[in-house]
DNA sequence: CCTACCGATCGGTAGG
DNA sequence: CCTACCGATCGGTAGG
């Protein structure tokens, strides 16, 4: 179990630089110091290896973005708490490459598959994270009740594009201000309560 | 030049769907009906095919995009032009596979050399077009004066990037409606001239 | 967990 | 433009 966690921790590295697709056995083995039969034997195949690292990737992510945010109470204030966690996440590069699941989304786009289906999942249950704490917020009056949940998710999500790419391909050190300063636009700085 | 045009095609069409790395010249090959080393005495080198690749993905991305708007007079107007068809060039899948620029940004983020230094330029020269008819809008008023130009580019990059996502990988039959309401409150409707 | 091997595919070259 | 080949690498298996 422990050798598993190894692997999984190098081929999460990997794709997360390379890519899924591009994931390799030879190269996971070589980096553990193992033969590629002995990864092998833990997966059974690459496919089974990939999902693998979709889930850890999840795991990262939950522990990164979403626990932290736990302790604030539900609501715009929550849903501030994830998206400034999820800039910091983009801004430490908590994976090597920028986010592990726009990269996979990108490369996921046309294969069909259970690897897809998993980064569709992991998606959605995020966005499904944020528009939850949009409908709390929008019903405690944080939220002008006009707000359509999903419209904002959607634009929240935008941000955080841009945000990762500004990052990973243009470098610019502006990037998070800008991202900031847009969330901000989306969302009243002050939860201001009743 | 006639093969050579026939190749780049087949080329641009399945690094659009696989990815620029997987661009495999021997796929090339069967595709276009001909052997390995008549497609590689084209090009010399797998590189040389990558950038002519993305030079090829400019000159559509001009050509759907860009021309289409000339006709608008600069400013806002122009901008509505421009990210409107940007929408339709997403939502009509020019490329199959979505934006070519997102996926070979995601892709080219952490290799260095000249195929990434080409998808950086050709990013950077699309924003300069978006930021050049924002300073004009605010120029003719058009646009609020507080507008920062750079802020407002990265808004609508990732408008773009939450609508390619939102059409990929979730098949979203609202997203272009997403995209638009964006848009809408992004840019003023109504160029309000003086 | 290992070595040793399989068939397939890769980018690229030699020689014509 | 072709055939024929090169060394490297791929995922996966056999047999231990």
């Amino acid at each position: 179990m422990l050798t598993r966690q190894a692997i999984l921790a190098e081929a999460v590295n990997l794709s997360s630089s390379e890519g899924l697709e591009a994931l390799s056995i030879a190269q996971i083995a070589k980096a553990v110091e193992m033969s590629k039969s002995g990864v092998v034997g833990h997966f059974g195949t690459k496919q089974s290896l990939q999902l693998a690292v979709v889930n850890r990737a999840v795991t990262v992510f939950q522990h990164e973005v979403i626990a932290p945010a736990a302790t604030v109470p539900p609501g715009l204030g929550r849903l501030r708490a994830l998206t400034a966690n999820w800039v910091s996440y983009l801004d430490r590069e908590v994976f090597p490459g920028g986010c592990f699941f726009t990269r996979a989304a990108g490369e996921l786009d046309d294969k069909e598959g259970p690897v897809r289906a998993a980064v569709v999942t992991a998606n959605r249950a995020w966005k499904a994270t944020l528009r939850r704490q949009i409908m709390i917020g929008v019903a405690e009056g944080d939220l002008r009740p006009d707000t359509d949940p999903h419209q904002l998710v959607f634009e929240l999500v935008g941000v955080m594009l841009s945000l990762n790419q500004s990052i990973q391909l243009d470098r610019d050190p502006d990037a998070v201000h800008r991202a900031r300063r847009a969330l901000a636009t989306l969302l009243p700085t002050q939860p201001t309560r009743h």
